[in-house]
DNA sequence: AGCAGGCATTGACACCTGTCAATATAGACA
DNA sequence: TGTCTATATTGACAGGTGTCAATGCCTGCT
């Protein structure tokens, strides 16, 4: 990891770690465009699945001819999209002889997850306060 | 919501419901696709914001008036991203004399949570199993 | 040095997305 | 009925995104 894509990598965990939960009060828009970065990595399905492989692995890691195994696309694309889910840090690489093996960062996952968690009190849909006129 | 809309959102909870955690197996296509549908609606940094300040509001419903009074957007703008966290089930909408009300559907985003959710055996980055070499 | 395999980068292209102005729709009230 | 307010829809446009073929780079092997 170069200091570049290092810096990126610490200035979104510290983004992250400082997001409440979306219950707790608004993001502010620093904010909220840190964190839509990593969401926008998720919300590709080829993304997806290649997370789920990467994370369902038994030792954490693959090698990417694996992933493109596991998929009917073009070498390039893969490599495009791995380069994605890394820049936003959902996965870290290495390299090993001629393989790259990429990794889970939970740190990133879990952060997401917390952010995402409602508390317990949350009421469900339906009117609440009547009709109140707003303002 | 109209019967359309409805089938969309029951068809969203249960692909969510059906999907394990990321770190159990990798998710086959139809359920990806049907999870990216929802981190792509978070991928937008007005949206996300949009989403915290209608989780963080006491009584849990927003007027739109209100949403767009936060943000320097056209009306037409912030209708459209509305439009776009109601389809894919994180908001749901009621009107009420002159005004719409939105407000959280609680179950969409604690499935997403569950979803990202790492089982605390994960091991951290670094390398694992030696070099072995893969297929 | 030369070669072969594994992966990344580049460039091109079709498609998608966020935004706005203009317009439409729906309810409240006179 | 007509008008006013609140919100949604339409159409258009610039910029972003996923994909591939071609190419480049690195590593290990002969």
């Amino acid at each position: 990891m170069n200091v570049y894509m290092r810096g990126l990598w610490m200035e979104l965990l510290e983004i992250l770690e400082c997001s409440p939960p979306l219950t707790r009060e608004p993001l502010d828009a620093e904010q909220a465009a840190g964190v839509a970065r990593v969401f926008k990595a998720l919300g590709d399905p080829v993304r997806l699945r290649i997370l789920s492989i990467v994370a369902s692995r038994a030792g954490g890691e693959v090698c990417v001819c694996d992933i493109n195994d596991a998929f009917e696309l073009s070498q390039p694309t893969i490599s495009h999209h791995l380069k994605v889910l890394k820049e936003v840090g959902l996965l870290t690489s290495e390299r090993r002889a001629s393989w790259m093996y990429y990794r889970l960062a939970p740190e990133t996952l879990g952060e997401l997850s917390a952010l995402l968690t409602l508390p317990a009190s949350l009421p469900a849909s339906g009117p609440a306060a009547a009709a109140a006129v707003p303002r």
